[in-house]
RNA sequence: GGGCGAUUAGCUCAGUUGGUUAGAGCGUCACAUUGACAUUGUGAAGGUCAGAGGUUCGAGUCCUCUAUCGCCCACCA
């Protein structure tokens, strides 16, 4: 009833059948666990009744690299493995609105315009984004469906969408309810002249020929480009194992130093006292080895402030110029303020020298102007409990990270974890739920700083001191002026936020019941920490229980030559290239077959390995199908006994091979699999079965039993490769005489 | 700077708790063939398992050091 006339005559060839294939298996509908055949739900020797996987959310923004098919295949095979087993199975598929990258993209958009996102406004930016991504942002799952993915898209999710919305926005408060939040202070890239602050990702490096100011410090002399930071400076930090200082740290020193007034301010005229830490982050042989800490204006030294609980001076604006902190210098731009700083500094004598240096100064990637860090307030999530309890689960064995070498990784990322700022100042993303009186400005400036000791931990929060509400809705009177419209934080979430609820973000009731906790994440290892560890203290905290038993981490696709792939340095490669060349399951399978553990450089020749694989299952099944044409019905479906030695040889093969592959899929042993089953079916059942089931089918009283061996063999063959290769496979299987169904639902 | 890993045939890689002549794919060479498949079959050549030292009856496998390469994270005052 199935049959759609494969043509055997000619090679295969993956492009007429694959996108028949794939339509056939959509509108089963058995992608859909809720749809699947009644057989028996679960497997009694599994002792499991769901298999759940979630998929790493691809990029809105993103187009398919071979790190999305290391993520996607094996997860693949054991779905479509345990599907076979007779196991209700899900793969959750979605995509990531993934904050800057997007806005970025949409941004580079406009530019071509010639506009800003500022020329838009908030509102009309975020309407174009929307835009922008109905356009695209489906076009990367479609692009995974090409690799044969059995994923359930009817439950596809949007990191946006308004239920995920809901629950992002219920997960904030909730975390608030509990205490668990608190606003901050934090330096971040601000851009002066667009008045905004800017990722990572927006920032651009000029050469810059600069000067740098030796000066001196007490008993130290350090090494400066930006002298007018000075007056920020609430410590000096050293290396911890270099010698020349080790008797300083941990003192507080009194030094001499530039007065804000421009006189030198001695310690007998004035305590000038600054804490001498030791941190990781100075570098010995750059200047003197020892280095001023300015936590307010810079990102390094806002670290090395935090870790040893320095003060932070704001002595710059967010127009660019010196505050009132900076004394007489205050209202300056921080370019003459430095000029006249120098001076100074010579005046007092306290300059040693002065050396030309260049480096690369960060600016805004729109307007070019450069990056003057500033503190600013954000949000951040207490992380302590979370951490702790995310640790314990692994260490308890409840969540398995695979190679084990990873929960090391894990387990020094959340001992040694800080706060998490999840606030952005983005518009692309979750508008936080917090609402702001619009009469006690203060409470919304950014740029307030109570005192000099403002820190930055969980003990000094400043939540709950009024002017501003954290709700879903927006309040309708303002419980603060009982009159203003309150005004809602233009800050987002950061991505992460929101993708850390992936694992029941959105779902319906029925389904949380029905398939939380999942069973499986698979992804790259730089995601470890970003999400994995986050979902699994997302799942503590609102479900109860970890989202999923297993964490798989994948190796890297490497070029041949050991290079990184990335679309920037054009090493990159597109695994829909092979899936046209060759097919999606040449494809998987040399992403499979090179994918023992450890990063792989990518060799093309394994994908032409693949190739003549699936040639060699076309050819082998034509071969048995043509030999077996006159076999009754009834003995299709019997399990063969043997009556030659090589009838033995071949069935006990068989019999190993399925156990074995079964064993390594459990195990995610899925390289060794999948060479394993290669070895067999070419080799034992094509090289030697077939050859000496030629001239067996030529003696009578052989022949009959002979067909029902090649028979059987042939179709419990195709079972086991389908997970690998599930193409090529179902085709063949519509070729059967006795097919009345999909052999993505055989029995395995 | 911190963490992790790699180094085995010309190339890309396996080698599960240390145990007899170290394996695969691709490539190379020789021969075969139109009878499932030339995207084939049979066979062959090719490795002092990065180097040095150590543990052991025995090391590709365990330990130490050296060299080279790579990945992730943090960063260049």
């Amino acid at each position: 009833m199935w049959a759609m006339g494969a043509d055997f005559s000619k090679p295969y060839d993956p492009k007429q059948t694959e996108s028949e294939i794939y339509d056939l298996w959509e509108k089963s509908g058995y992608f859909n666990p809720d749809n699947l055949p009644i057989r028996k739900i679960g497997n009694r020797k599994l002792k499991i009744e769901n298999y759940v996987v979630y998929m790493p959310l691809p990029n809105v923004t993103g187009t398919l690299h071979m790190g999305h098919a290391l993520d996607n295949t094996t997860p693949d095979i054991l779905i479509r493995y345990y599907r076979m087993k007779g196991v209700r199975t899900l793969w959750f598929p979605g995509t990531d609105h993934a904050g800057i990258a997007t806005q970025y993209v949409v941004e580079k958009q406009l530019k071509k315009e010639g506009k800003t996102r500022f020329d838009l406004g908030r509102e009309k930016f975020i309407e174009r984004v929307w835009e922008w991504k109905k356009e695209y942002g489906g076009k990367i799952l479609e692009q995974l469906k090409k690799l044969g993915l059995s994923a359930d898209w009817s439950r596809a999710r949007f990191t946006m969408d308004d239920a995920y919305a809901a629950d992002v926005i219920d997960a904030f408060i909730h975390y608030y309810e509990k205490g668990m939040l608190y606003r901050g202070l934090r330096t971040v890239n601000w851009c002066p002249r667009c008045q905004t602050s800017l990722s990572d990702l927006e920032l651009e490096y000029k050469e810059e020929q600069t000067t740098l100011y030796y000066i001196k410090y007490g008993p130290f002399t350090l090494a400066t480009t930006r002298p007018e930071t000075k007056f920020g400076d609430t410590g000096i930090a050293v290396h911890p194992r270099d010698p020349k200082y080790k008797q300083y740290v941990g003192k507080e020193l009194e030094i001499e130093s530039l007065s804000v007034d421009g006189s030198l301010d001695t310690p007998v005229k004035k305590k000038n006292k600054i804490a001498v830490v030791a941190d990781e982050a100075v570098d010995r042989e750059f200047g003197t080895g020892a280095v001023k800490v300015t936590p307010a204006h810079d990102l390094t030294d806002f670290e090395i402030g935090n870790r040893h609980d320095l003060p932070l001076v704001q002595v710059i604006d967010e127009r660019g110029r010196m505050n009132e902190k900076a004394g007489k210098y205050a209202g300056m731009k921080t370019e003459d303020a430095r000029k006249k700083i120098v001076e100074d500094l010579k005046t007092v004598g306290l300059l040693e020298k002065e050396e030309s240096y260049g480096h690369n100064l960060a600016v805004c990637y729109r307007c070019g102007h450069a990056i003057e860090p500033i503190p600013s307030t954000q949000w951040f999530l207490k992380m302590e409990r979370l951490a702790k309890e995310a640790l314990d689960v692994v260490k308890k064995k409840k969540v398995i990270i695979q190679p084990k070498n990873f929960e090391k990784t894990y387990g020094s990322w959340l001992s040694n974890i800080k706060d998490w700022t999840i606030s952005r100042q983005i518009w692309w993303g979750h508008q936080l739920p917090v609402y702001f009186c619009k009469n006690k400005q203060e409470a919304n400036s950014k740029f307030q700083i109570p005192n000099d000791k403002q820190t930055r931990n969980s003990e000094n929060e400043t939540q709950n001191t009024g002017g501003f509400v954290v709700a879903k809705e927006k309040p309708k009177t303002c419980p603060f002026c009982k009159k203003c419209d309150m005004e809602q934080s233009p800050d987002v979430l950061d991505t992460w936020f929101s993708s850390a609820l992936w694992p029941f973000a959105g779902l319906s009731k029925e389904d949380r019941k029905k398939y939380y906790p999942g069973n499986l994440v698979s992804n790259a290892r730089e995601i470890l920490n970003l999400w994995d560890t986050r979902m699994i203290f997302s799942g503590l905290e609102f479900m109860g229980n970890i989202p999923f038993r297993n964490v798989l981490i994948h190796g890297t696709v490497l070029t041949k030559d050991g290079k990184r792939m990335s679309k920037s340095l054009g090493t990159g490669i597109d695994p829909l290239k092979y899936v046209d060349e060759y097919g999606a399951d040449a494809t998987r399978f040399a992403v499979i077959w090179q994918a023992s553990g450890q990063d792989i450089r990518w060799d093309e020749a394994a994908v032409i390995a693949g190739r003549k694989f699936t040639n060699k299952i076309w050819n082998a099944s034509r071969f048995v199908l043509e030999q077996t044409k006159d076999l009754k019905s009834a003995n299709l479906n019997k399990k063969p006994t043997a009556k030659t030695k090589a009838d033995t040889k071949i069935l006990k093969a068989l019999e190993k091979t399925k156990k074995n592959t079964g064993k390594y899929i459990e195990s995610f042993q899925f390289s060794r699999a999948l060479h394993e089953l290669y070895d067999f079916f070419w080799h034992e059942f094509c090289d030697r079965y077939l050859e000496i089931s030629k001239k067996q089918m030529e003696d009578e009283k052989l022949k009959k039993n002979t067909q029902a061996i090649l028979f059987y063999t042939l179709r419990e063959s195709l079972k086991l490769l389908h997970p690998f290769l599930p193409f090529i496979t179902e085709t063949i299987y519509r070729e059967f005489p006795d097919t009345s169904s999909l052999l993505m639902i055989e029995k395995w």
